[in-house]
DNA sequence: GTGAAAGCGCTAACAT
DNA sequence: ATGTTAGCGCTTTCAC
């Protein structure tokens, strides 16, 4: 049952059945009603493969991400979702698991006209290949792209993390030990930490206090013990994440160690739970502007500045 | 650029060049080796929405969810994403805020051929309009559909509850405080929580214990201030998320309060930091099982149990 | 207002 | 092996 059955079936045409889906002007209520009567009928309803076909338009979105573990995905997604649904767009989940060639082949489906645009929420591919696909539909990142030109919804993280480094500093710390995702040498952010830190405590931050491929809760657990192990006793631990935080404080409280100095990041559950201070990065406004360019045909750039978060040890965590 | 550009350019027809592109047999070294050369000359891609159009599959399934905030939804989903992924099938997210209208929507762009089939991972919408729509496409739900004809994969949750109740009443508690997600009248969830409090417990849970439109943290704490304020002194809380017992667990602590039972569910973070006893309901699992339900065309329901977990006080989090 | 016809771009059955 | 042809189902221009 297609629209030129409905056209037979009501005596007119599939250009008139088509006005008539459409609601558009230049039909007359005689055609209007036969060709509604016939659909209501036959229970038909057209299809969107072919009216997208026929449009070159989805109103699907790509969203790149390596992986659904991080608060850092989730909180873009949800704000990406919460601005394209009332836009009437939908989000199609792309996993990439940091491996250029599925994120490649994500960008070879944008080619393809699989989806109108697409946001990666990180990405293993080079800028460069970023740019050079922006021929074949709207790319957004979400990262600083320095002079790339390319859209992007990223944090301003500097002056946060010069923040969350010189109330450490006032603490009077001295052997800070640092978790992060990915190296320096892979990840701007983990740069951009480098940076901040050295700005504060003038001196590079110690190779032997740093763990990379720091994710998760248990993977917390196991640096603190791998500190511990090669005797390092760091009197402040910089985790990438508040759960992270929380996953090396255990590794302490099991073993009846003192427990260092704890900053977490992305201000999640466990944060507030323990009252750690914390950076908020704003994923959920990301996401937001992040659809938004999406939608856009110009490349901008747009940042957010992430919150450094001190709580008192003491007050509800509401009103 | 489109097939039949190359088959001009190559020489060839349309259906030769259809045939190099999808890598068929039939088609002699020649022909393809122009062909090729023809599309890598022009940097030619096929266009994914015709080609969708053409074989009536889009390899997109839609996931309704009411909300990404409880950590039900964010299992499921990668659960079927961690399926989804290596089978070659998108999953695009449908989000329907628990509202029907939205829900009907979906269905209907099932209807359209929008997706090859929808899963829904909670619906607001009947049980029979569901089994009604599957005439346009494979649905599947996430609890059990009783007599219902239709695909379902969900957790078996009884067993859990009774082990849960079986072991707090064991602990002698008498004044037990339920959080919930939906009243009992709404909920299959909250009807069967209710079952095994009634069979271990002997009576029905008292009114003025139960808290409903409990989903996080905070609702969790407002919930237990709730309690206090009304004078009531539970010797255990059954909450239904880590979260938010921990939430209760909160006020209790801010108010120098002496601390109740705690029961959560989900197996959660917070749950695990704060070692909590905990109820699994293994919605990776769900979400993996809801896939392979969702290509399959015959309807099937298969179950997962859930968990009751006890947690030392004491032990580490990992080996 | 209405309809014919030309797209949108690919696939597949059938001939040769 | 290769081409022809008829789909897949909707939109839109242009002529009347």
């Amino acid at each position: 049952m297609n629209i030129h059955d409905i056209a037979k079936l009501s005596g007119y045409s599939a250009a008139t059945v088509s006005r008539v889906i459409n609601c558009r002007k230049y039909v007359s209520d005689d055609a209007k009603l036969a060709v509604q009567k016939v659909i209501k009928e036959y229970d038909y309803v057209p299809n969107d493969v072919a009216r997208d076909l026929s449009k070159g338009k989805t109103h699907n979105i790509g969203v790149v991400m390596p992986h659904t573990k991080h608060p850092y995905y989730t909180g873009i997604i949800n704000g990406i979702m919460d601005a394209a649904f009332p836009a009437g767009y939908r989000i199609v989940l792309l996993p990439s698991m940091y491996n250029a060639d599925i994120e490649m082949n994500y960008l070879n489906r944008l080619r393809r006209k699989a989806y109108d645009a697409i946001i990666f929420t990180s990405h293993g591919v080079s800028l460069d290949d970023l740019v050079n696909y922006q021929a074949y539909g709207s790319i957004v990142c979400c990262h600083d792209p320095g002079n790339y030109k390319i859209s992007a919804a990223y944090t301003e993280r500097i002056a946060s993390y010069l923040a969350a480094f010189k109330w450490a500093k006032k603490q009077s710390v001295h052997d800070v030990a640092i978790f992060l995702s990915r190296d320096f040498t892979l990840s701007a952010t983990s740069q951009l930490t480098r940076k901040a830190f050295i700005e504060v405590f003038g001196h590079i931050p110690t190779n032997d206090l740093l763990r990379t491929g720091v994710v998760t809760y248990e993977e917390g657990y196991k640096s603190a013990r791998s500190l511990y192990e090669n005797k390092k006793y760091p009197d402040m631990i910089f985790a990438n994440g508040d759960d992270i935080a929380a996953g090396a404080r255990q590794f302490y409280l099991d073993n009846n160690l003192p427990i260092p100095l704890l900053i977490g990041q992305e201000n999640q559950l466990s944060g507030q739970l323990l009252r750690l201070p914390t950076i908020d990065h704003n994923f959920h406004e990301i996401g937001k502007l992040a659809f938004e360019l999406a939608l856009e045909n110009k490349t901008r750039q747009v940042s957010v500045e992430s919150k450094f978060i001190l709580r008192d040890q003491k007050s509800c965590p509401d009103n």
